[in-house]
DNA sequence: TGACAGAATGCTTACGTAATCATATGTTTG
DNA sequence: CAAACATATGATTACGTAAGCATTCTGTCA
């Protein structure tokens, strides 16, 4: 009994142990093996107590593969995500939170440029997967059509264009958008400047939409600025832009948290002071952007939230009708930071 | 022909469509079906065309799940990670493109409390993954022998302490942080406090003994403190009990970029100037480390070369002696910043 | 005691593919 | 021109599990 413990801990599939080996050693037949670890309560307890005793002898685990094959259901959620971005990898994280509650997995298809979308679409198709999630505004409406039509769930995931075309679940892009241009009109600002990531993503798209109308409703204007990409860089050499046009506008709007976080430290380093000079905001909510070097004034997306009803549409039992897919906009949540502060107008 | 593109695309899988329906179609048997998707070399020109007509007509997919069933291979890496961090998040996205690259995909497996990670690890069994990524410095010693002895390879990501247990991949952690170490004497670090992230972790353990032999054999003191997760918040707090010292230390070491961020945003909260007053250092060189407003002195690990090194030793043919595994260890690189400038002394 | 319900278990098959083996067709060579 | 041969294709089986159906066993009630 020198070491007894490392014998208790249930151990690692072993190299082809299978029920039916398993079957054997117990004295017992193959189903019944795989009832013990199906449906337990068909099967009396001294004949369960066998097959466990014999399963952790041989380390037995039931193999999820062929579980798979026989039952067409694989437990995984696939997530075709960029391989890029803050905001995605703390949606990533969310979802696979989310999933580990409710015993699935979350298979990662991720694509470094928007052209390699096609490339995780076409290996994505060949997991039967339990369902889908479509996490990026860059994808066309043929690839979103092209998965409607396979035979499993899908959710577009903050891409307000698939609205429509499949299920989706976004924050609010555009009323978010809105509620910090009324804010900043509040506090007196005249002339706005929209910073957009990629303006061919259509979360860019509402976002800026939400901002011109309510800027333009009260008559101001809201020029757009596309900053090529949705990160830090991006917004750092923007914000030099920014600092070549005279007179310097009231306030900056930036359509992603990452890029105005670049904006921000741009404009410091040109000499500009934000709020003093320069009012800024940014849209995701971040956890960096409530960091005291940022404490940017954002749109906080409830990605709890938002993963939760995504999740809740992929696992639903019923599969809703194909013609008029379920859209569930979620509100978002202002919040105020010194970067909007300090300023009367 | 009024919308011709749209029969171009391969159409996803739908329901049941399967090889015997494409070879019925097609004419031909099942297994000429299959070898046109597995080995198309083997068949003629002609039938080939025949068959992925047939394909394209009804939509069919190979299912690798039948694929891996039958071949014993999954083409599936699993990582066992945990839910939070900046880095772990960095991580994870480049294990995640570079498996692309080789057309294998990323199974996550998450866990929130270092307590779950026996959930993740008994779910993780039941596939039959080709490999595994142990990317967590809190697993215990009984859980990577239980992972090493399954059949399948197993890699530990940065976590010292498995090293000679399992095959592992780590930045050097000790050089490294002897490096940011001297950096810091060599401009007149006298009283040196080193901020750990959770002590039981052994990256932690092994960064701190790095600072501490280097600084010892200068004759400079490095005294350890506990924040207690690897988080911003933890370090902001801990920024706290610093300024309570008096007299305050000439320099902090921070275990890692994001716990030395709160410490770099709660010195400046307390007034404490970086680099005038106090000298700062991380270690990790996340991307943000480099934005200017943090602009941070680290030790910037080479992601993509252990990402890389970690997938050879996974996708290696050969397994290797279980009695004596691999252990790479990969330099770091300092990056210079703002936060140990201007200091004479 | 005999028939019968119900529980427990065994037997068989199917999931979709790929590998092995067998067969047919076309090609080359002595 | 026949024999040896390469190429292309078909038939069969196995991967490990779960579901359906068949069978055995136990106990109960008339």
């Amino acid at each position: 009994m020198l070491s007894k413990s490392q014998s208790d801990l249930p151990r690692p599939a072993r190299k082809g142990v299978t029920s039916v080996d398993v079957a054997a050693a117990a004295g017992v037949s193959q189903a019944t093996v795989g009832r013990v670890f199906s449906t337990p309560e068909k099967v009396s307890p001294a004949t369960r107590g066998k097959v466990h005793e014999a399963a952790a002898q041989l380390g037995y685990v039931p193999n999820v593969i062929a579980r798979s094959l026989k039952s067409q259901r694989t437990n995984i959620i696939g997530a075709v995500v960029p391989a890029f971005g803050e905001y995605w990898q703390s949606v990533l994280t969310e979802f696979s939170r989310q999933l580990a509650t409710r015993d699935r997995q979350l298979l990662l298809f991720s694509f470094a440029e928007p052209g390699d979308v096609d490339g995780a679409l076409a290996s994505v198709a060949q997991y039967r997967l339990d369902g889908l999630v479509l996490a990026s505004a860059t994808i066309d409406e043929a690839q979103l059509i092209r998965m409607r039509d396979s035979d499993r769930p899908v959710v577009a995931f903050n891409h307000p264009a698939a609205s429509g075309v499949v299920p989706s679940v976004s924050v609010d892009n555009e009323a978010g958008m809105a509620q910090l241009a009324t804010h900043l009109i509040n506090i007196g600002a005249n002339d706005v400047l929209y910073v957009g990531g990629v303006s061919s993503a259509s979360t860019d798209q509402t976002r800026y939409l939400g901002a011109s109308r309510t800027l333009g409703d009260h008559g101001v204007p809201c020029t757009y600025l596309e900053a090529g990409a949705f990160t830090y860089e991006a917004g750092y050499k923007a914000a030099q832009q920014i600092v070549e046009r005279q007179p310097l506008p009231d306030a900056v709007m930036v359509s992603s948290d990452e890029v105005a976080f670049g904006v921000n430290d741009g404009l410091r380093a040109a000499g500009v002071d934000v709020p003093a000079d320069l009012l800024l905001t940014g849209f995701d909510g971040l956890s960096q952007s409530a960091w005291a070097g940022f404490d940017l004034t954002t749109l906080v997306q409830a990605t709890d939230v938002l993963v939760a009803r995504a999740i809740e549409i992929l696992l639903a039992p019923e599969v809703p009708a194909a013609d008029d897919p379920v859209s569930v906009i979620v509100p978002g949540t202002i919040r105020y930071g010194k970067t909007t502060l300090g300023r009367h107008g």
